[in-house]
DNA sequence: CTAGGGTGTTACCGGTCTGTAACTATGCAA
DNA sequence: TTGCATAGTTACAGACCGGTAACACCCTAG
């Protein structure tokens, strides 16, 4: 009765979502274990049993991420069954839909840019997960029957990383306005050319 | 009469060129002004007299970064007085070697990613120059008589700034190797489109 | 020579950070 | 009931952070 918080889950399970939200609004280096922890309604030993430290806690956030944007193919999929290149136009626009969804960038994007040691564990697994998105990215393009289907994944990768470092710099109202226009452009010229 | 002999620069100056290095390699908020004044040869007292707060030192970083940048462009109309066409794929031949220059990405973006106060002062000036580029971009896009001079400037900016972090996430083999012939590529099909 | 501005040195303040120790409280299961 | 895993609490260690005070130094202008 007196409890309402969503203290149902568990502890392990509050701490990464609260992480994840509190990273990707604060950054890395700009949020400590204790604010995770509060805002999370444990306490700073309870992170410590769950996570071997504060870099183990960002690996798994970012794994966490790539999980939830795997579950963004997977409902391309079902919304179009088979049809490639309707699931392509459909990755437009939920790309479009993640540029005015709030000021920030990309989390891997952003925690590449703070996390500067060569050797840190999650330059390892951000590279692991960038290198997938962009397979699947461009057997969508292949499957959907356009010729140079890797330097279309790309040029769309690249138009969409950088919109999103756009709207974090000079905001929602800049270059980043025209990203639809720009990627549909590219898929009709793509589709004209002759595969080869 | 007095100045002549410049052995040394003026600790002002170390201590800027300094900062401006170690913000970019490492990060703003992975180096501490300790370090900074260590590497600059002076110590912290000597900083915050020239200096109000770290902040400030991060603004005048970036307002020299963007002055350096500024010299680029002069550097494009001297070598290529009046030959807009062939200044514009100057920038993208010296675009394409930042990409390789380092795996570090644009500062400003980097500086945006790790300051996430909306009202930190960083902001302000991040946004100032990040427009002032794009104006500069979209002029010489225009004096080249290229017809929608805003979406192919636009276009390039965002494939550049995602190329950027493209190279610090995944590494300089990845989607970034196609950035000239992204470029080249877009330059011509807009060249084709008639002005208007 | 002298005065003073720019610089260097040392020490310090209050705060925050990651990570740990020791102990207590809770809930569930045999 | 007993036993054990999980979670909460308090306190702390050790390091680092941005920023300041007080004072000694040196070079040069006058």
């Amino acid at each position: 009765m007196t409890e309402g918080v969503v203290e149902r889950s568990r502890p392990r399970d509050r701490i990464l979502e609260t992480a994840r939200d509190m990273f990707h609004k604060h950054g890395i280096k700009g949020v400590g274990v204790d604010a995770i922890t509060e805002a999370a309604g444990t306490n700073k030993m309870t992170l410590y049993r769950h996570f071997e430290s504060k870099d183990d806690l960002i690996v798994e956030c970012l794994r966490a991420n790539a999980a939830k944007a795997g579950a963004m193919w997977e409902a391309f999929e079902a919304e179009f069954p088979g049809d490639k290149l309707a699931q392509l136009h459909a990755w437009v626009r939920k790309a479009a839909a993640m540029l005015n969804a709030d000021g920030r960038g990309c989390d891997m994007a952003n925690a590449a840019a703070e996390l500067t040691e060569p050797d840190h564990p999650a330059r390892l697994v951000i590279k692991e997960l960038k290198e997938a998105q962009r397979e699947r990215l461009v057997t969508l393009c292949r499957d959907a029957g356009i010729g140079q289907a890797e330097l279309l994944a790309d040029t769309l990768s690249l138009l969409f990383e950088g919109a999103r470092v756009s709207v974090q710099t000079v905001g929602a109202e800049g270059p980043s306005t025209q990203f639809v226009r720009m990627a549909e452009g590219l898929i009709v010229s793509f589709r004209g050319t002759a595969a080869g």
